[in-house]
DNA sequence: CAGCATCTTGCATACGTAGTCAACCCGTGG
DNA sequence: CCACGGGTTGACTACGTATGCAAGATGCTG
């Protein structure tokens, strides 16, 4: 029976061998006998030995942790992207050492990562501020940006090509006949925000239209309903909205069907952007823009492993297709008014 | 400008202190006077000191360090309980060590979780193993089963009160003149869903009532649109349906209107479990019974607390009250047929 | 002013493991 | 039979911090 902790030297003093040959024998690339790892093996089974992850970060000075680094879960889209990015670090023999911060106390938060000698940092989140991105970078520790993006950061960065994904929706829209069509924007201060916009305001541009409406929704479902029903608050009404992500677009869409009395496509289109589950759900089947949340994890740890394992120096700024997923909220032909 | 590492013994050099004097600057309970601390943590500031976590988890035998384990985070429940239990357990100086696993690998899972020496584990995931709980629990670490109980483990556990939840369902399905009354179960071997569906089914016993019909949905997105495609299989509907919980409702809800072209509630009732935020969507306005996650990570944290610090030894099964969130897919009043 | 208690401080050690170094075994070829 | 080399093994030390212990400093009481 285990009893409180066993430990390296206790199974060897079971097995009559030295410590070194145990810890040896728990070590990939190590010099032992296969009889004594047998051996060594056997006797800690005996005790029901497993090695201190704690004892061994400490002298190897690898703690094989990754801490990652959220605002908010609201969003579908950061669970799921936390469940895949769980996984595949997994799998790799690391593990996630999760924070949860608001804008506020993130340089504690930071503070705290490197105390636990994290030998990576993913900060996933549109609204983390840029100066601790920053802040995070020069610790010397690899850094990846996950959906975020700061131009003179060292850190490195994987995003889909937002600006694209805007530059599809201006092109949906437009060629499907809209008018008066409006953009809801998320936290403008956030890289995928800008990059959205400018993307979809460069394609009404190119296509000879102009915005007609704009408010924000600061990537919030509360926000986003304020902002639909300012935009309504007008005598003349849009024919179509933009929405900078999908999560905001539910509350927009909750707001003209519920409170508007408005009909999805025919009075009104929406388009959003991530592609969350619930975009496919059948009660909004929203047409949206996809960020490929599983390419995006790989190429995360891909960068990762690359300057931990491989010692890497150079970061690497990915950005991955965006696709337009075309589902019943974008009215596909309209009759010219 | 913060080369490499800067170990207590740098700090120490700096202050003309001993080492000793810098580990008591930075301990809460250490017997330093106020002169020597700010010396030391001004000379820390110089150099950018910050203790090592590791190092000093690995002296004291207290990591600081809680597991969290959960199979999958689609069901935003979880998401939101996540955050929640983040947030409280950073702001006790404890920090999350995320785990990820379907069943399968979670053997290997808890003993990775033992070698990082955990001060504690929750496991957040209605489809765990009832094995895996008690070997949790035999490890002498604290455990607690949050949304989980297993009835002979001596590990602890969090739940709100599922059969009540159930009663309470049936009892409004019962009150509103519904007569062929559906279930579709979650897991069948989770404790929520045994529970949900016995209160369930002794709430329409109560009122003289059997179950209509009964399908398995598994506690996902699919499996419950084929539970729902099944149960209206049949040439009688039934005019009402309990779906275990929200996320696999939204699912039947989908199926009932896209597929089948009915009306909510006008042609069928539907009630759900958890009340997730999606439950209060314009498009769903789901009736619901309430998991008050909140109070549920408030409890959970409390006797991790209470074992960790304050050594408690006895375990606790918290039950929360479940309450009826009534909004609009259940038919208040309906005509006799 | 002596004597004692309280508070501070430094020294030395311990935590559990990995890795260096030297010693050792065994087999092979001269 | 000896020299040599590859392969194993054990003793020892280091990683960075916390803490028991003893010594020193200070304050307080009689």
């Amino acid at each position: 029976m285990p009893k409180g902790k066993v430990t390296s030297g206790d199974v060897a003093k079971l097995a009559r061998v030295s410590q070194s040959a145990v810890s040896r024998a728990f070590n990939e690339g190590a010099s032992v006998s296969e009889a004594m790892r047998t051996r060594v093996h056997k006797a800690a089974r005996a005790l029901g030995y497993r090695p201190n992850a704690i004892a061994r970060a400490m002298i190897s000075g690898r703690s094989r942790l990754i801490a990652v680094l959220a605002a908010y879960l609201d969003n579908q889209f950061y669970p799921i992207v936390l469940e895949q990015l769980s996984r595949a670090l997994q799998d790799k023999g690391f593990h996630v050492l999760l924070f949860m911060t608001d804008t506020g106390h993130q340089d504690e938060v930071v503070q705290q990562m490197m105390e636990y000698q994290v030998e990576g940092i993913v900060m996933a989140s549109a609204t983390l501020s840029s100066t601790l991105a920053r802040e995070c970078a020069q610790t010397g520790i690899p850094v990846v940006l996950l959906n975020r993006y700061v131009p003179s950061s060292p850190a490195s960065s994987v995003t889909s090509d937002n600006a694209e994904g805007g530059r599809l929706v201006a092109k949906l829209l437009v060629d499907t006949g809209h008018k008066r069509i409006a953009f809801i924007a998320g936290h403008e201060d956030s890289s995928t925000n800008k990059d959205r916009e400018s993307g979809f305001l460069e394609g009404l541009q190119i296509a000879g239209q102009q915005l007609w409406a704009r408010a924000v929704g600061n990537y919030t479902f509360d926000g986003a309903a304020n902002a639909a029903r300012q935009i309504f608050a007008n005598k003349e009404r849009p024919d179509s909205i933009f929405v900078a992500n999908d999560h905001m677009a539910f509350a927009v869409m909750d707001v003209i069907r519920n409170e508007l009395g408005l009909r999805i496509p025919e009075d009104i289109s929406i388009a959003g952007f991530d592609n969350v589950p619930e975009s496919s759900w059948g009660a909004y089947q929203l047409t949206t823009v996809e960020q490929p949340s599983g390419p995006m994890v790989e190429a995360t740890v891909a960068i990762l492993m690359d300057q931990i394992v491989r010692k890497a120096v150079t970061s690497r700024n990915v950005i991955l297709p965006a696709r337009l997923v075309v589902r019943q909220t974008v009215k596909l032909k309209t009759a010219m008014e």
